[in-house]
DNA sequence: AGCACGCCGACT
DNA sequence: GTCGGCGTGCTC
C-alpha cells in the first residue's frame, strides 16, 4: 500500500456526527458537531462528549448544516452500550422542545435524567434477574370487574389492539373503582410483554397504588420519582431503557423516559395541576403525555373523578372518548356536602371552626368516628403584623410574606425558604410586645381543636411534618388503626388517599384557592372541594362534608351542595368561551427578571418597543410580576392572549429572536400557564 | 446551564 | 497580603 493511500484511508475513516447534548444550552439550541474515529453511529444512539471543560452526555442525530470544518471539531468520548433512542422518542423531544419552546438540550436531560457517572454505571449494570421481573399475571388474583368495569376496559382493550393513537377520559367518582378498569387493560399490556407507564401528579400516591398493583399482578410494578436513591434510580433506568421493567408508577418526569415498548399511558387524577411543571421546561406532563401517545400510536387513559374543562372540551369535539363509572363499589356512599355560611355561623375572634363544625366534629368524636379538617396552608399563620405601626414582616428576597411556624418557631418564606428567627420587637417601628399572628395555618387549627378537645388525638399533615414517605407511612397506618380521632391537612390530605374511619370532612377556609386572578380558581376549587369532601364515608357508612365560606352565594358552592355538576361545568365553559380563555383561547407568559431593578426596566422597555402588533393576539403589559420580587430578583411579565388558531409559539420566538438580552436578565417562557406568580 | 476568568471588599 | 463576591464570556 503506498504512502498516498494509507493517508486517504486515515483521512475517509473519520466521521462528523452531530449530537443533541443533554444540557440547557440555549446557544446553537444544544446541537453540536462532533467527529469520530472508525465508524459512524446509529442514529439515537447515546455518547459522552466534551463540552467546553466538562462532559456530557449525548444523542447522534441526523446531520444538519456544517458548521464547522472537520478539524475544529472535537472527537466523540465515549459511545455507551445502551440501546440507542428510538426516532419516535427523538421526533418526541424536538416536539417538546418546540411547543415549550425549550432548549433541545434542556428536553434531552429529562430523558438522560441521570448525571454522567451514573449513566455509566447504567451502561455497566448487568441485570441479573432481569428474566424472573414482572412475570404475566396469574389474572388466581383475578380482577372482579363490575358490568361498567368490564365495558370500560373492553374499550381500553380494543384500542389496545388496533395499535392506534386513541385518547379516553376515564370520568368516574371517588371509588367507582377507576384503577380496576386501567389495570384489566395493563393486564392485556402484559399479556404481550409491553411496557405501561402509570403518571401520578403526587409521589405520596405511589406506594398505595403499587401495593394495589402487586396484590392483583403478584409482581410489584417499577416506580419513578425525585425521591428515589442514586443505587434504585440507576437500576430502574437500566430496567426502563431495556424494556425490562413492564409496568412504571411514576411522577410527572417518568413521562420523558426512554421506553422502548411502550404500549399505554394512564394519567391518574389528570385534573391536577401538579402535573405543570413550572421550573426548567414548563410543560404540562398530561398534554404531552397525550402527544407522546400520539406520535407511538397507542392509548392513553385520563382518570379523574372531575375531569379538567381541557378535557371536558376535548371530549366535545369528540377528540378524546369519555368513559363513565357511576356508581362507588360495594357499600360506600358520596358524602352529603353541606355550606356553612361563616358570616351566619361566625367562629369566635381568632378561632376558626364554626359553632355547626364544632358540634358535627363532637358528635363524630363521641361516635368513635374519624374527622379529617382540610386548610391548604402550612404553618401556623400566614402572616406577622405590628398592631403599633402595621407593619406586615416580609421576605428580604421576596414580595411576599413570612409565614410563622410556632412547631419549629421560625419564619418562613414559602417562595424562597428564608428563615427568621421570631422576636418581640417589630423591625419597623421597634416596638416590643405588639407583633400579632394573622390568619390559621393547619398548625394553629390544631391548637384550635386540642383546647376545643382535650382528649382528642389529632395528627398533622402536612410537608413540614410528613417529610418522607417512612413517615407518612406511620402516620397514615395510626390513622387506617383508628388511633387519630381528628386529622388536621394541608393539600397532602385531599389526593387520593384512603382513610377507611373518616366521617366527616371540614374544610376551614374553602375561599381560598377563590382569591388571586387565577382563571381556573372556580373549577380548581370545585375539583378540590369534590376530592376532599370525597375522602369521608368511603367504607360502609354515610359520609358528611362542612365547607366553610364567606361567600356561599358563589357558583361553585352552590354546584357543589346541590351536586349539579353538569351544569356548574356548563357555565364555566360558557365564562371561559365568552372571555377567550383556554381551554378556547390560549395564554403565555413571558417573564423576565434581573437582580437589578433599573436594567431590567431598560431592557422590558426596549422589549415592549418591539411588541408585535397582530390581530388575534392581545399582549398586556410589561407589568411587574404578581410576585414583583422573587429569590433576590425583580421580576416583570408580558401576557399573551390570543384565539386558538395562532400559533404563539412563532409569535413569541420571532419576538424574541429581534433581541438580545444580556445575560443578567433572565427570560421565561410558560406557553399555557397554570400558574401565575 | 456550567464553568472559567476578572476585578473590588473583609478577613486568617 | 489572600478568599470570595457575582458580572461577562464561551462552549462543536
Amino acid at each position: 500500500m503506498t504512502h498516498f493511500n494509507a493517508k486517504e484511508d486515515i483521512k475517509a475513516s473519520v466521521f462528523r456526527l452531530t449530537v443533541m447534548v443533554a444540557t440547557a444550552l440555549p446557544f446553537a439550541n444544544g446541537i453540536l458537531d462532533y467527529r469520530i474515529k472508525g465508524k459512524a453511529l446509529k442514529l439515537g444512539t447515546i455518547v459522552v462528549v466534551p463540552l467546553g471543560k466538562r462532559y456530557v452526555t449525548g444523542v447522534v442525530m441526523e446531520a444538519g448544516a456544517e458548521t464547522l470544518a472537520m478539524e475544529k471539531l472535537r472527537w466523540i468520548e465515549t459511545v455507551l452500550d445502551l440501546p440507542p433512542l428510538s426516532q419516535q422518542m427523538l421526533d418526541f423531544i424536538r416536539w417538546v422542545s418546540a411547543w415549550t419552546l425549550s432548549p433541545l438540550g434542556a428536553v434531552l436531560k429529562m430523558v438522560l435524567p441521570l448525571s454522567l457517572s451514573s449513566m455509566e454505571k447504567v451502561e455497566q449494570l448487568v441485570l441479573e434477574n432481569a428474566k424472573v421481573i414482572t412475570k404475566a399475571p396469574s389474572s388466581a388474583n383475578a380482577l372482579q370487574l363490575t358490568a361498567e368495569q368490564l365495558i370500560a376496559a373492553e374499550k381500553f382493550k380494543i384500542a389496545l389492539d388496533a395499535n392506534k393513537f386513541k385518547a379516553f377520559v376515564l370520568d368516574g367518582v371517588t371509588g367507582s373503582g377507576k384503577t380496576e378498569a386501567y389495570f384489566s387493560a395493563i393486564d392485556a399490556v402484559l399479556k404481550e410483554d409491553k411496557q405501561a407507564l402509570i403518571l401520578l401528579p403526587e409521589i405520596a400516591l405511589s406506594p398505595a397504588l403499587k401495593d394495589r398493583f402487586t396484590q392483583y399482578f403478584g409482581s410489584p410494578p417499577d416506580l419513578w420519582h425525585s425521591g428515589l436513591s442514586p443505587a434504585v434510580r440507576i437500576k430502574t433506568y437500566r430496567r426502563i431503557i431495556d424494556g425490562t421493567a413492564k409496568v412504571i408508577i411514576g411522577a410527572r418526569s417518568a413521562l420523558f423516559l426512554p421506553f422502548p415498548a411502550l404500549k399505554m399511558i394512564v394519567v391518574d387524577e389528570e385534573h391536577d395541576h401538579s402535573f405543570k411543571q413550572n421550573d426548567h421546561v414548563p410543560y404540562h406532563a398530561r398534554d404531552m403525555a397525550v402527544m407522546r401517545a400520539k406520535m407511538q400510536n397507542i392509548p392513553i387513559i385520563l382518570a379523574s373523578a372531575t375531569p379538567s374543562l381541557e378535557s371536558e372540551v376535548n371530549i366535545d369535539s369528540e377528540r378524546y372518548e369519555r368513559v363513565c363509572l357511576t356508581s362507588r363499589i360495594g357499600t360506600a356512599k358520596l358524602p352529603q356536602i353541606e355550606i356553612i355560611d361563616l358570616r351566619v355561623h361566625t367562629p369566635p375572634r381568632q378561632q376558626w371552626l364554626s359553632p355547626l363544625l364544632r358540634e358535627a366534629m363532637d358528635e363524630v368524636l363521641k361516635a368513635g368516628e374519624q374527622t379529617l379538617l382540610f386548610l391548604n396552608r402550612r404553618g401556623y399563620a400566614p402572616m406577622m403584623l405590628c398592631r403599633t405601626c402595621g407593619n406586615r414582616i416580609t421576605c428580604p428576597n421576596c414580595s411576599a410574606w413570612l409565614v410563622l411556624h410556632k412547631k419549629i418557631n421560625s419564619l418562613r418564606c414559602h417562595h424562597c425558604g428564608h428563615k427568621a428567627t421570631l422576636t418581640d420587637e417589630c423591625s419597623q417601628c421597634g416596638d416590643v410586645g405588639a407583633l400579632v399572628a394573622c390568619g390559621p395555618g393547619v398548625e394553629r387549627v390544631a391548637d384550635e381543636v386540642a383546647q376545643l378537645f382535650p382528649n382528642a388525638r389529632q395528627a398533622i399533615l402536612s410537608s413540614d411534618s410528613i417529610t418522607n414517605q417512612k413517615i407518612f407511612g406511620e402516620v397514615n397506618e395510626a390513622i387506617t388503626a383508628g388511633e387519630v380521632d381528628i386529622i388536621i391537612g394541608t393539600q397532602m390530605v385531599a389526593k387520593g388517599h384512603h382513610f377507611p374511619h373518616l366521617k366527616l370532612v371540614g374544610v376551614v377556609d374553602a375561599d381560598l384557592g377563590l382569591a388571586g386572578g387565577d382563571l381556573r380558581a372556580a373549577e380548581k376549587t370545585w375539583q378540590l372541594m369534590v376530592q376532599v369532601s370525597g375522602r369521608a364515608g368511603r367504607t360502609g357508612r354515610l359520609g358528611r362534608a362542612f365547607l366553610q365560606t364567606t361567600a356561599p352565594e358563589t357558583a361553585v358552592f352552590k354546584a357543589l351542595q346541590s351536586g349539579e355538576r353538569a351544569a356548574f361545568i356548563a357555565a364555566e365553559k360558557a365564562a371561559r368561551e365568552q372571555a377567550l380563555m383556554p381551554p378556547y383561547g390560549r395564554l403565555a407568559i413571558i417573564t423576565l427578571s434581573g437582580t437589578n431593578e433599573v436594567k431590567l426596566q431598560q431592557e422590558i422597555q426596549h422589549m415592549a418597543s418591539l411588541k408585535p402588533n397582530f390581530t388575534h393576539v392581545e399582549i398586556l403589559g410589561p407589568a411587574p410580576a404578581p410576585i414583583s420580587y422573587l429569590r433576590g430578583r425583580y421580576r416583570y411579565w408580558f401576557l399573551l392572549k390570543a384565539e386558538k388558531k395562532v400559533n404563539l409559539q412563532q409569535v413569541i420566538s420571532d419576538w424574541l429572536a429581534a433581541l438580545t438580552l444580556p445575560s443578567s436578565i433572565r427570560c421565561q417562557i410558560d406557553i399555557d400557564p397554570y400558574h401565575f406568580l
